[in-house]
Parts: structure tokens; sequence; C-alpha cells
DNA sequence: ACTTGACTTCGAGTGCGCTCGAAGGGGGAG
DNA sequence: CTCCCCCTTCGAGCGCACTCGAAGTCAAGT
């Protein structure tokens, strides 16, 4: 009789990996870099995620890939940690981010359209 | 009688750098990575850029900060040195970075979206 | 003649964000 | 009991794109 006793809602390393498109080795790293928080263990010491380590994972996946840096991700993280107050400090630093997002993508789309010209040039040559 | 004999349109590193936005270690770098053509030199052995020098940093700048590569870059210059006849392989490269940087934005805009939606909870919540 | 300052080369160093490997420890299947 | 696989920690290594510093050269200004 081999009871498994894990709480339901909890996932291994490997089902968080596979859920959050980021491999164990990045997941242990986004720890040790103090971007989430250090999940429980289980009686052989291997980490349980919840449901909310998965939701927050979400999240900052989307940070990092609208091109949040680390040092900042954790700054917002330790605004969440310290509790209530600082919501006003954590809407700064998100609009922040809005807007440097917004005028990256702006230039980008600037940059690409002379990328397109360019393209028009070869396409026109070779007709 | 001091004759600079310098040829008219031909612009020093530092004017370069200003005008391109890059420094001037940065060029240099830029030629080691073979992705500019080696620009003549002065008397003194100092670089002489042409106004076609700058017009390709100009491009070049467009490529970097669409995100390509400088592999990427140097295979693109080494199509266009190669002569006329490769046309359709360059028209490749740039279409294929195109279409990467579509996507980027694309995913951007959306995980942009997210960002947003919490901004508006801390917004609400301050109100 | 001397100073100043911008240029030269070469190679090493930096910052970011992972990425990997070694060494060891369970724990379930057969 | 053995096998195998996935987990653990720790620390080193990597790829990218610069970025910088040392040491030397040269030309022009005072």
């Amino acid at each position: 009789m081999t009871e498994t006793l894990i709480a339901e809602d909890s996932y291994d390393i490997a089902d968080v990996a596979s859920r959050t498109g980021l491999t164990a080795h990045t997941l242990r790293y986004y720890e040790r870099a103090g971007l989430v928080h250090a999940p429980s263990r289980d009686a052989a010491g291997r980490r349980r995620y919840t449901e909310a380590d998965i939701g927050w994972l979400t999240f900052l996946t989307k940070l990092r890939s609208t091109g949040m840096p680390i040092r900042l991700v954790r700054e917002y993280v330790e605004l969440c940690w310290a509790g209530d107050g600082n919501e006003p400090d954590r809407l700064v630093l998100l609009q922040a981010h809005r807007e440097a997002v917004l005028q990256r993508l702006d230039e980008a789309k600037r940059d690409l359209e002379h990328i397109d010209y360019k393209i028009n040039l070869y396409r026109k040559a070779s007709s």
C-alpha cells in the first residue's frame, strides 16, 4: 500500500516546465534569482508548485518576453511580497515598462518599414 | 601652408559615431566582425567613411534594432559583397527576418495586453 | 618644443540570461 | 533487490554584443 500523499493541485518541476515553456533548469534559476517564491517541497525534498505559482510564472514570462530585465522583475516581485500598501509603486513600475515596450514596438515598426522598402526593391528587381 | 587633402564627402570615425548613434568602439567592432566594409584611410592611417558607408551603417542599425543577430547581418552583407546574381537569397533572408519581427511584435502586443490588464487592476484598486 | 587630443591596434573584461554537468539521493516498476 | 529515471545542489561555462583599457602614433595649436 503505497499512498502518495500529494496535494491535489500541486505540480512537479517537469509539469511546470512543460506548462510554462521554461526548462527545469530555468525554473531553479528564477528561484535563485528571486523571481519566484520558493515552492513547498514533498517528503523527498522535491519542489511542488501550486496553481498560483504557475499563474505567477505565466505573468513573469510575459514581463520577460516583453523585455523587462530580471532586475526589474525582481523589484516588482519584492514589492508584491512586501504586502499591501505599495500598489502605487507597482503601478508605476508596470506603467514605466508599458511605455518602454510601446516605444520599442514603435521603433521596430518604423525600422521594419525601411527593411520592407529594401525587400520591395529586390522584388521589383527580380520581376 | 597646410593643405589637408581630404575627400569632400568623407567623415572620420567621430563624425560617423555621432551621425549613427554608435560609438567609435562599436564601429571598429562591426568592422572586425565583418559587418561593414573596411573604410579607406587617410595619410595617417585613420578611417575615412563615405556617405555610402554611413548609408549602410544606417540600414544595419535597423536590422540590429529589429533584433537581427550579428551572424545573420554578416550573412546578408556577404551576399551583397558577393556581387550580382544572389538577390533572391538576400530577399529570402530579409523576408525571413521580416516574418520573425512581425511574430515578435505580435507576441509582444498580446503579452502587453495582460500587463495592461494588471495595470488596470491596480488603477481600480487605488480609485 | 611641448601639449593636447583624437586616432590606431590588440586583447581582455563586462553584463545579461541562461545552460549545463557532475555528483548524489530517492522511489516506483519488475 | 535492482534498475532506471527524475529529482536535488552547486558552481562553472557559454553566447551574444558590446565595452573598455593600455600603449603607441600623429597632427595641429600656442
